[in-house]
This record gives C-alpha cells, sequence and structure tokens, in this order.
DNA sequence: TGCAAAATAGCACGGTCGTACTATTTTGAT
DNA sequence: ATCAAAATAGTACGACCGTGCTATTTTGCA
C-alpha cells in the first residue's frame, strides 16, 4: 500500500466515528447522506440531469435544506463526483493491493472493476455519463471528474507497469497500449450491455482480457490464465 | 451492394431535386436545414441539450416557426438521429463498400469511422452521447437511437463474418468478439480523446485494430498490413 | 435549563423549457 | 392577379430550475 495514488477522500473515515466520542455534527450525517442518495440520483439521471428539487424530495428535505449544504449546484456536482471516486476507491483499488504484485494484482484490478461494471449495467456509471456531459463544458466539475478519471487509469496503467516490471508480461509490451485496451473493454461491455442489453457482453469483455494476457504475458508468469 | 443493411434515410434523394422540376415545397427545404443545425448542436450539447428555442436562435427563426415542423421535441430528436445516421451511412458505410469483400474492405470501414470519429473528437458523437442518456429512459428516441446504432454495428459484425468467410480471417475467430473489440477501439478513443485530450489515443486506436487481424489475420490474406 | 449557533424550512424572483392557440405572412397553383 | 393553403411569427401558460432572502426549528455546549 505504499503507492498511494489515490489521495482525496470526500470523507475521512476518521472523522466519521471518532474513536470514543461522536464528533461529526448532524449537519454534517445528513450532508453525507445526501451526497450519498445524489449519487444515486445521478447515476441514473447522470450529473447533468441532477437537480435539487427531486433530491430534496428523494430525502423529504426541503429545497433551500438541501442547497444550503452545498451553497451551488457545481458543488453539489462536484461532491458527488469525490463520492463516486472514493467509494470506486474502496472497492477496486484497495482490495486488488492484497493480491500479490504484477499479473495477479492486474487481474484483480480488472476482476473488481468488472464486478463493479456488472451493477452499473443497471445503476448507470457516473465516469462514463460524466465524460459525456462535460467533455466540451469547461469548469470545476469537469476538472473534478477527469482528475478522478485520470486518477484511476493512472492505477491501472501503473499495475500494467509494476507487472511487466516483475517480468509477468513480455519485454515489448506496451503499457500504455495495454492499459487503453483493457479501458475499450469496460467502455464497450458499458455500452453495449447497458444500452443495447446485449447479452454476452459482460463474457466478451472477459475473454478480451484473458487474450490481452495470453498475448503479452509471459508463459511462467503467476495466475497466467484463472 | 447487395446487402442493404441500411434501409432508412432522412430524405430521399430524389425528393430533394425531382428530375426535371422542383418539387419540395419550401416548408421541406427549411426543414432540412432545421435537422442539419439540429445535428450540429446537438452533437455539441446531447440530444437531451438540444431546446427549440436555441435551434431556433440558431436559424434565426421564432420557436414555435421551427416547433411546427415536427409537433414535439421528441419528433425533432428523432429527425436528428436519422439525419446523423444518413451521413454516417454515406461517409462511413457505403464508401466502403467499393473495397473489395473480406478483410480489405473491413479495414476500409474502419478507416471511414476512424476518420469520421477523428472530427467528432472535436464536435461530439450522437451515438455515444445519446447511449449515456437513454440508456434507462424508454421510449421512442431511445428505440430510434438503439435501432440506428444497431443496424450499424450489424454492419460491422457483417463484414467480418464476410471477411472470415473469404478465408482472410482464421477458422477459429470468434466474429462477434472481433466486432465487440473493434467497437471498444473506438468507444476508447472517442472517451480518452475527446475528454482526456490524451494525446496518442488515435494511434492505439489504430494500433489495437492492426493487432486484432494480426491475430486472426491469415497469412496469405490480402490487406494483411497496410 | 438556557442560549447562541447551526440546520432546516418557507417564500419569492427571474429564467428557460415545451407546447397550445391565434395572427400574420408567404407560397404556389390556377 | 387571386386565393386557399402552407409556413412562420406572436403570445401566453404552467412547470421546473437555481438561488437569494428571511423565518423557524433544532442542536449541542455552558
Amino acid at each position: 500500500m505504499s503507492l498511494s495514488v489515490f489521495s482525496d477522500s470526500a470523507l475521512p473515515l476518521a472523522e466519521l466515528e471518532r474513536p470514543g466520542g461522536r464528533s461529526m455534527l448532524k449537519g454534517q450525517q445528513t450532508k453525507q447522506a445526501i451526497v450519498q442518495a445524489a449519487v444515486a440520483l445521478s447515476s441514473q439521471v447522470g450529473l447533468e440531469g441532477l437537480s435539487i428539487g427531486s433530491l430534496a424530495e428523494l430525502m423529504h428535505m426541503s429545497k433551500s435544506g438541501v442547497f444550503a449544504h452545498f451553497g451551488s449546484r457545481e458543488e453539489l456536482q462536484i461532491s458527488v463526483i469525490r463520492e463516486y471516486f472514493a467509494t470506486f476507491e474502496q472497492e477496486v483499488f484497495y482490495p486488488a493491493l492484497q493480491a500479490p504484485k504484477g499479473l495477479p494484482r492486474l487481474r484483480a484490478l480488472f476482476d473488481n472493476w468488472m464486478k463493479r461494471v456488472a451493477v452499473e449495467i443497471q445503476s448507470g456509471c457516473i465516469f462514463i455519463s460524466g465524460a459525456v456531459e462535460f467533455d466540451d463544458r469547461p469548469g470545476p466539475v469537469r476538472e473534478a471528474l477527469a482528475h478522478s478519471v485520470q486518477t484511476w487509469l493512472q492505477a491501472l496503467y501503473r499495475a500494467v507497469v509494476l507487472a511487466k516490471a516483475c517480468g509477468h508480461l513480455s519485454a515489448d509490451a506496451d503499457e500504455q497500449q495495454i492499459a487503453f485496451e483493457i479501458h475499450a473493454l469496460i467502455l464497450a461491455l458499458h455500452y453495449e450491455a447497458r444500452f443495447l442489453n446485449n447479452p454476452g457482453s459482460l463474457a466478451r469483455a472477459n475473454c478480451g482480457f484473458d487474450d490481452i494476457l495470453a498475448r503479452y504475458g509471459v508463459p511462467g508468469a503467476p495466475d497466467f490464465s484463472v
């Protein structure tokens, strides 16, 4: 866990339950609840479709009660992005660090990612919908989103580099190309499964990943084919 | 040109300039102009971001003047999808039919697609943004969009099947898998180039395609490596 | 138990949206 | 040139949006 690419968390766990006493004001708790509801809501309707009115209704609060926690819709959207990133971190990245360096960790990273996307086929993915919504809309929201995505893709890239450095991938493997193709598989899975309802997309993404390892993996490497 | 997968066109050319006389009423001409402007506009802001007011302003018309041509916003969106599909057809699909069957045609299909996406990195792609906007919003717009996309992906799939039937791809090649991976490359290119501004994405998509052909292509096939 | 401060609610404003209805202009065949 | 029809403009309505302002309630420490 020495390579801590992930820096920012929407809510440091230490603050949520201070050891031995409650430090979090009630306002912070409900803010946290609002953000979580906002994540769920904007997973379906997108960050642009997220409105304070509908969020307030979902929370059984008044519009201004919700609004006061953020001061602006943009700040709400940024909070959503941070929260989404944090759970992504918890579900996908950190668990994979327990796998041995190299190819096993890379595979764990991909498997965890796939597990998450399999859920997001129903709920939607903010990193994908947000990219489409903000791809030519400059501003702090776009920046927060791009920063989160870049951080994650960097982590993926570093896992590939590490696998090659461990000798689990052939010496002529292009790490950027491999990371690009893994990302591509996830995007196609999301597109074809969520929008087109194509069954078998999940299997094809898995198959594509195995094929990448078969192409670039060296025969003696651990976890060559699970 | 016997395999005519593409059926519907937003505007039959025969109607635009009837041989020997003008048959198109002026209303139809401006409607066509409105739709083209709407395509350009919604490429940037998405089908959901497309509003009749902004479109009217762009056309130097009144809101109701624009509205009257479609009767509803949904009908406008569907017209946009049809028009977008028609130009896609003209730019990507039909020109590729002039290449010889099999691997050359498949490569032409991909190259034309890439050429288009290279432009869409600036302007945006309705098939991608629309998929995100309507992936859990049932209705006629979603249906029109999904139908267009499916038609195009079917055409791509058939090109792969044809290439294999011609003996240009190895007998154990999975056509669905190949089509899936090609689609994946395009999606990743669009994501990383348009949203993340990653240079080199275009080269990586091309590289990925060449790699697919290198994996599944048989050595003696024509156009094995351009 | 009080009391300041924090949290939430209520209300209003200006803006944009889609769309219905009516009036006006423009078209194109006779 | 005439005249019905087509095309476009004008106006208005209700709904929802973000957000500023001012009450009101709730919290949590003294």
